[in-house]
DNA sequence: TTAAGGTAGATGCAAACGCATGAAGATTGG
DNA sequence: CCAATCTTCATGCGTTTGCATCTACCTTAA
């Protein structure tokens, strides 16, 4: 029944976790990273994967932060030039974030460096038929995260 | 050549957070936790799956957090009933670590809600045999992560 | 035995975070 | 058209984090 198949999705999202946390273990201890936090690069290599620039809501769909959080994080690194901050002329609220080309070096330097160990790491741990498969599993589990945004109006109705 | 297993293992690493951050952010909007953060839940969780008391530095090694901040994040705990922190009899220098019956019971209340959304969200994205997948990759990952703890001796041994 | 070096955990302090809230532009319904 | 509501981002403030460092204890080797 139900019981065994919920239970082991909960083993495999505990895999999931502990793969994670010992992984960024390892990626943070290695002497790459120059003046950034993983977070800071994390920042960057998301506006690098986009050609037009992103607004902030957007970048903080796949960053796990608080609003303010990335607001202050972008902030700091608009102030040591290595992104840009313009007003959105589509939408007054909005802002609009991209790379200056200090950041997209930067970006580059670490992310290069910062690929070789992570490289390293998967293909010493998964044959092909496995790394193949993670990216599958992971892409549909992102997909799954991202559906249904919010139902929860249950508790504050009744009151 | 190497080039493409190389890329294709940073592409599932990418998936693999990617799938982290967005059902870290579903999970963490769930109205289940109470008083307790996430990274107190786990805590608490870890402490739940031994049954003799960990050291600080074993309970670190699962949890994503700088030393002096989990020792302090125990502090917390501990200051509200839910740990019990002993003096390691066989180490001076060590503590010893474990649940009180009310971290037990705040522990079993939030994780069974827990494991009510993990599952849900799991189940829905993935089939038994990817689940299974998921499992037997995770682990792998974690083992590769776990391992080779140092070796980190050139630049410094140089100078 | 004891000096040198290593490991476990705590603490001072500045930086970064989350929550609550605010301001301002967008959107929607009457 | 405009008031009410929602969305986007910024800011105040108390809490938590990381880095550097310290103390205390363990280990090793001479």
């Amino acid at each position: 029944m139900t019981r065994s198949r919920s239970r082991r999705a909960n083993e495999a999202w505990e895999a999931l976790l502990t793969a994670h946390a010992s992984l960024m273990k390892r990626f943070a201890a290695e002497p790459i990273w120059g003046e950034l936090s993983m977070r800071e690069y994390d920042v960057l290599y998301t506006l690098s994967k986009h050609d037009e620039p992103l607004r902030l809501f957007e970048l903080g769909r796949g960053v796990l932060l608080s609003q303010p959080a990335l607001s202050r994080l972008v902030d700091r690194l608009a102030d040591r030039g290595l992104i840009e901050r313009t007003p959105d002329p589509e939408d007054g609220r909005g802002v609009r974030l991209d790379l200056t080309e200090a950041g997209r070096e930067r970006q580059r330097r670490v992310g290069g460096r910062h690929a070789v160990d992570v490289a390293r790491a998967v293909t010493a741990a998964l044959t092909d038929e496995e790394i193949a498969l993670l990216e599958a599993i992971g892409r549909k589990l992102a997909a799954q995260g991202a559906a249904t945004p919010a139902q929860r109006n249950r508790q504050e109705a009744v009151l």
